[in-house]
Formats: C-alpha cells, sequence, structure tokens
DNA sequence: CGCTGTTTTCAACGAGTGTTGAATATGGCG
DNA sequence: CGCCATATTCAACACTCGTTGAAAACAGCG
C-alpha cells in the first residue's frame, strides 16, 4: 500500500530531503480535512513520513504549525483586493467567479478548507479569520468602493460566497455541490452584483 | 465557584432527579460550543453534576447521545416548511426573518450551532444534515414553491441565510454581528425574495 | 418487610493526544 | 580530518478520551 517500512534510523538524510514542505503539505492536508482539533501530530507526521517529533523541531506547538499554514489564504485576500479596485463593470460576476473559483483548485481550496473548520470549531481560530478579514479586506473596501456603507456590504457579499461554499465543498449539499462551476456563477453573480451597487434597506 | 464538592456516594436519589434532563442540556450546550469532537463526555457529565457513566447507562454512546440531541432541528425544519406554505406574498422576508429569528433564541440556536459546527468538522453529522434537509425540505419545496427549479432555489436561499448565521453566531464578524435583526432582514430579504420570484441564470 | 428493577458512583482499561529530553547520523566549514 | 550545527528518530511522560463491569443506594410493588 505505501512507503517500505524499513525502520529508520536516527541521523540526517542525504541530499535536499524536502522534509520541511512535506509537513507542511500533510498538516495542510490533515487540517483541511478534520479541523484544527480534529488533526493529531503523528497522523501528520505518519503522512509526511517523519517522527512527531520533528514537527516541534521545525515549528515548535501545534498553534505554531498551523500558523504555518495560514500563509495562503493571506494572499488570497489580496487577490480579492486587487479585484475589487478593478473596473467596477461585471465586478459582481468576477468576483463571484474568483472566491468560487478558489475553492475549485486543491493548492487553494486546502487552506480554506482548513481555516474554515477550524475557525468553526475553535474560538482562537475564528478570532485569527476576524482580524484578517476585519483588518485586511473590510477596513479597505469602503474606499474601493467609494462608498461610506462598504464595511456592510462586503460582509453580506461574504456571508453569501462563503455559504455557497460551505453548501458546495463542505456539506456537499446535492443541489449547490452537481452544479457547474458556470452556471452556479451566472446564478450567484446577480445577488453579489446587487449588494454592491443596490441601495441597502427595504424599499 | 460551584455546587458543593461533598463526594456523592453511589445509588438512586431521592424524588424525581430530572437527571436525564440535566444531561440532555449539558450536552446541547457543550456540543453548540465545542462541536461533537471538542465536547467530552466527562464535561458533559461534570456539568449535569453526574458521573460519566450514567451518560452510558441513559444514552448508550456518544453518537446516540449526539442523536438525542437532534430532535429540535427536526421541529425547526417543519416550522420552515409551514411557513413555505403559507402566501407567496412578502414571503421572502418572512422566510428571513424565521430563520434568522431562530437563531437569536438561545433555545434554539443551540441546536442549531451543535448542527452547523459538527457537521463542518465531521463526516457523519454532514451526512445527517445532508439527509434531514433533502429529504425533509428540498424534496418538498418545489411542489411548495410550484416551480420544477425550486430546489435550486431552496438551496440557494438555505446557502445564504446559513452563510449570514455563520457570520453573525459562529464567526461574529463585527459588522453582522452588530446589525440588529430588523435592519440585518431588511438588507438580506430583498436578495431572498429574488431567489424566489425572478428567473435563475444570466440577463 | 423483602424483592426486583432502576439510578448512581467507583475504579480501571486501552487507546490516543501534545510534548519533551536524549541519542544518533549527516552536511558543511575550518 | 575534526568539529559544530542541523536533521532525524526513540522512548517516555502526563494527560485526556470513550467505554466498561461491578457495586451501592434508593423506589415501588407484593
Amino acid at each position: 500500500m505505501s512507503a517500505p517500512r524499513e525502520a529508520r534510523r536516527p541521523g540526517r538524510r542525504s541530499g535536499d530531503s524536502g522534509t520541511r514542505e512535506a509537513i507542511l503539505t500533510a498538516a495542510r492536508g490533515q487540517f483541511a480535512a478534520h479541523g484544527f482539533r480534529g488533526a493529531s501530530l503523528r497522523t501528520i507526521a505518519g503522512e509526511a513520513g517523519v517522527d512527531p517529533a520533528l514537527i516541534r523541531h521545525f515549528f515548535g506547538s501545534k498553534d505554531d504549525l498551523f500558523d504555518a499554514t495560514l500563509e495562503v489564504p493571506h494572499q488570497l485576500v489580496e487577490r480579492i483586493k486587487a479585484e475589487l479596485a478593478g473596473e467596477p463593470e461585471g465586478l459582481g460576476e468576477r468576483l463571484t467567479r474568483t472566491y468560487l473559483g478558489l475553492w475549485e483548485d486543491p493548492a487553494t481550496s486546502g487552506p480554506l478548507l482548513a481555516l474554515m473548520r477550524s475557525a468553526v470549531t475553535s474560538e482562537p481560530a475564528a478570532e485569527r479569520l476576524r482580524a484578517m478579514l476585519g483588518r485586511r479586506l473590510f477596513a479597505e473596501v469602503p474606499a474601493l468602493l467609494g462608498r461610506s456603507d462598504g464595511e456592510v456590504r462586503a460582509a453580506l457579499i461574504g456571508a453569501h460566497l462563503v455559504g455557497v461554499a460551505l453548501a458546495r465543498h463542505v456539506v456537499r449539499l446535492p443541489p449547490v455541490a452537481e452544479l457547474d462551476l458556470d452556471t452556479l456563477v451566472s446564478y450567484c453573480a446577480p445577488a453579489i452584483g446587487r449588494y454592491l451597487t443596490e441601495p441597502l434597506g427595504a424599499p
């Protein structure tokens, strides 16, 4: 089934063993699959073909390892901010396509899953998410959009999109999970667009 | 800090000790706070002022206890179905107010939180949620709405509302969490209404 | 009263957790 | 070559977890 099981003796390996990266990759996978609490250092180490003690040597505690995993989402926030700075024509559709597209690519969906699974279960992780979104995204949206109530609009849009991603990729609810990306985008984009431009509140 | 610590000796207690209900209440609280994995039988038992072994005596395994906790959400599904059967005038607003209102009342928000936290982290719980929504809600929506694509519409509405509830009550994202219910409903209701009535897809 | 069934605690097992200190091998520098 | 820093494993500690079998106290019925 898996790699040869000759018990490896201690000591440094030959050549450029990309062990550090292997651990990070395994950690992302496990955090994405089971959340922060559900993922165990022993499983992560096993998947990386490594002793658990090595994780501590490289990263310190389990929390520190989780932090090291959160670099990618930071880049994603930047990507969305860049999108918002573009021309407002068709912004709603581009936004939903970009965001939902991030969930289709395993390379980016992994960290997003990990963040979601962990933020829902552990308060410290939720705090990190709040800080990341609040300080780095919402704070700049009003300026980018040229509207004073941009923060609320951004939050509503985020809530809707996250809800769709959750239904599609976490709970895998049949109707939303089985649509292909293009039709799903065409369904959601109008609502997103209206949150961007139309007046808020009751008519 | 807490109750008197006289070590209680074994044996039945006097009178009608509502212990079974106490365990259920504590379980709901802990599952809501930490999800299925994060909640421990020992903590639940401690909060109910009871030995962990008593949980097994009443409910069996931890999974069985969790199942016993899921009665309330079943009732909530029925409540939403009743709403959908009402007159279509202003249905969007009534729906979002009803659903988001469920999250404001601690009695109903507890089980919802537990379900959400657990469905996101554990696949069996997600399966239960899928079954509950798929069989008991989505299956009947097309008939209730008198539209063939009612299932997709219901899923999109659900995704949006769940996303808002998640932002407001789980992650507690400032803009959405701090609005009072009425304005929040007035912001979201139009989008929900359009998912109910307007043609789906790109213009 | 005595018997039976239910409720309750106790003590413990076995597995899994994060973490730690020490031992061993390799790489690269002087 | 010799030396030090780095990479790697091993063995173990101190917990916590879910689960279990048995014993003790009470309730209610005959």
